[in-house]
DNA sequence: ACACATGTTACTTTAAAAATAACAGGATTG
DNA sequence: CAATCCTGTTATTTTTAAAGTAACATGTGT
């Protein structure tokens, strides 16, 4: 499969708005910062104002964190573009015939429920202004600019 | 993207090969649990084997496990058939011309590499001989058997 | 009215995984 | 030693979910 990169483009999306809010906040151009097209900008943004991390207006080129960037965290922003998110999936085409074919999904799916929660929790614990924090960071380091 | 099953196959083939040793345990037969192929299997086993997970012999289908079960954890599966896992993903089209998108990559590879090493802890505190019990359980709790 | 924006739906392209096929060799049996 | 079944590996085709694109109804401000 092709590897989603949605979290990465929300997270993006979100930093851009918050860290250049005097620059032209249009879908045109942050599709330009993130290299991508205007229409997935949008869907992205609508999902991000349907979860309650932003705020947008219809014809408005406006769009606003809903809450400080401090109280808004990367598991936020990954259940606002998928609600039911699976770093891990199973196979669910197994025989059910088979005692190891027949069980290893719901094991699986148990297995996998612990390792989500441990990842969702550390998520959890990063906010979207460490994030831009650290990017401010990565800037300042860089030998030209 | 269509989401890699790799890991619950791997899973699959080893607790197959542990829990019914006395089973034929051809590339055909554990195909047929895993409702796929015996190519697909057969490569999957050939990287559990040269991981150090699995002992086979060319031209006989005897597989075994190399170490006991209580000692092969879920990350050790993982990374048998995959050495540079990835649960979450980076964008990496974006604008270096942008301050966002410019440090936005390296920013979301050292925060997504927190995520990551938080799952293979957990990851690596769940063993194969867990998932075999826990499997027992379920096939034991099954209505119909 | 006009220019430009959002929000949403539908369609096309793409790339990674899975499925399949093929075959060189090892093992076992008669 | 021929026949048969197996493994291990490579190459090719098919599938499918994400990304890319297009289109358009509708909101906004001059």
């Amino acid at each position: 499969m092709k590897s989603s990169h949605k979290l990465s483009d929300a997270v993006h999306i979100l930093t851009y708005i918050e860290l250049l809010p005097n620059d032209d906040l249009s879908s045109a151009a942050i599709a330009r910062s993130v290299e991508s097209n205007p229409s997935l900008i949008r869907r992205l943004m609508s999902q991000l104002t349907q979860a309650g991390l932003l705020t947008t207006q219809a014809g408005k080129a406006t769009p606003k964190l809903s809450r400080p960037a401090a109280t808004i965290s990367l598991r936020d922003v990954l259940h606002a573009i998928d609600p039911a998110p699976q770093l891990l999936s199973i196979d669910d085409k197994t025989n059910p015939q088979c005692l190891v074919g027949g069980n290893i999904q719901q094991t699986l799916n148990d297995v996998y429920e612990e390792v989500q929660t441990a990842a969702e929790a550390k998520m959890a614990s990063i906010s979207l202004q460490s994030i831009i924090d650290e990017l401010l960071v990565h800037a300042a380091n860089k030998p030209t600019d």
